[in-house]
DNA sequence: ATAAAGGTTGAAGTATACTTCAAGGTCAAG
DNA sequence: CTTGACCTTGAAGTATACTTCAACCTTTAT
C-alpha cells in the first residue's frame, strides 16, 4: 500500500496540514509511520479516520469526545464488539434527535413560504421588532 | 404586556444572563427598554428572537451571520417581503443539505448494526487501526 | 547544483462564544 | 431597615479549534 505525506493527506481530505498536525497532537489521530528522513507516512486508514472525524464533527460533537470514540474504535480485536455496537447506536440516536430538530425548524420556516401570504410574513417580521413604546 | 428582567428572560430561554448580555453586546439582540432605575425590561419579542438564535445556532451558523439575518428581519415594514422570503429559502436550503448529510452518515453507521455481523464490525474497527508495519 | 515546493519542530497568535470577576446599585421580604 | 437575591458596568479569563510564524531540513524539477 502506498503511503501519503501530510500534504497529500490534506488534499485528499480537504483539511490543512496544520489541522492534521493538530489532530495528531490532540490524540485524535495516532502517530503515523516515518520515513528515513523523518517525513510522516500516512496509510489509507487515515482517510477513514478523518472521514469519521468530519462526519462526527458535523453532528456537533466536540473533538475531545470524537477522540475518545476514535481511540476506542482503534483499541484492537480485544475490544468487545457489543461495546462498538453500543457506540454506534449512541451516534445514531444523536443523529435522529438532530433530524427531528431540523424537521421542526424547517416546518416552522416552510409555513412562512407556503401557508402564509405577504401580510403573514410582515407579521412574522414584526415579532422580531420591539413593540412601539407606550409612555 | 408584562416585561421581564434579564434573569427572567434567562430562565424562560435556558440561556444565562451573561449570554444574553453577550448577545446584546454583539448586536444580535437590540437594546431593550429600561426602567427608571436602569433595569432592562424585555418584552415577549425577545423570546421570539432568542428562539430564532437557538434554532439557527443548531444549524451550525455562526453568531455573526445570525446577527445579520436577525437585523434584516427587524428592519421594519419598509423591507421587501420577497427579500425576507429569500432569507427563509436560504435557511431551508441549508437545513436540507444538512438533512442529506445526516442521512448519509446514518446509513453508513446503520449498516454496521443491521447488515453486518460481528466479523464485519471487527473489520470496520480494523479500518481505524494502523496496519501491521512491514519492515 | 540550485531553487522551489513541501516537510519538520516549538511556540505564539486568532476567532468564536461565552464565563467569571469586581465593585457597586436596586428591590422585596421579614 | 437590613439582608439577600437580583440588577448594573467594565474588564479580564476560558475553552475549543485551529492558524500562523520562524527557522530549518528534504525532495523534485530544471
Amino acid at each position: 500500500m502506498k503511503k501519503m505525506t501530510r500534504g497529500q493527506l490534506a488534499k485528499q481530505t480537504g483539511l490543512t496540514t496544520a489541522a492534521i498536525r493538530f489532530y495528531e497532537d490532540e490524540g485524535l489521530l495516532p502517530q503515523p509511520e516515518r520515513s528515513e528522513s523523518g517525513y510522516r507516512l500516512y496509510g489509507d486508514e487515515y482517510l477513514t479516520m478523518i472521514q469519521f472525524i468530519q462526519d462526527t464533527k458535523a453532528l456537533g460533537y466536540p473533538l475531545s469526545r470524537i477522540g475518545d470514540t476514535l481511540r476506542k474504535l482503534g483499541e484492537g480485536p480485544e475490544m468487545d464488539v457489543e461495546a462498538i455496537r453500543e457506540l454506534v447506536r449512541e451516534q445514531i440516536a444523536g443523529i435522529e434527535q438532530q433530524e427531528r430538530h431540523l424537521a421542526e425548524v424547517k416546518l416552522h420556516l416552510g409555513r412562512l413560504l407556503t401557508e402564509y401570504d405577504d401580510e403573514a410574513v410582515r407579521e412574522y417580521m414584526r415579532s422580531f421588532r420591539r413593540e412601539p413604546e407606550e409612555e
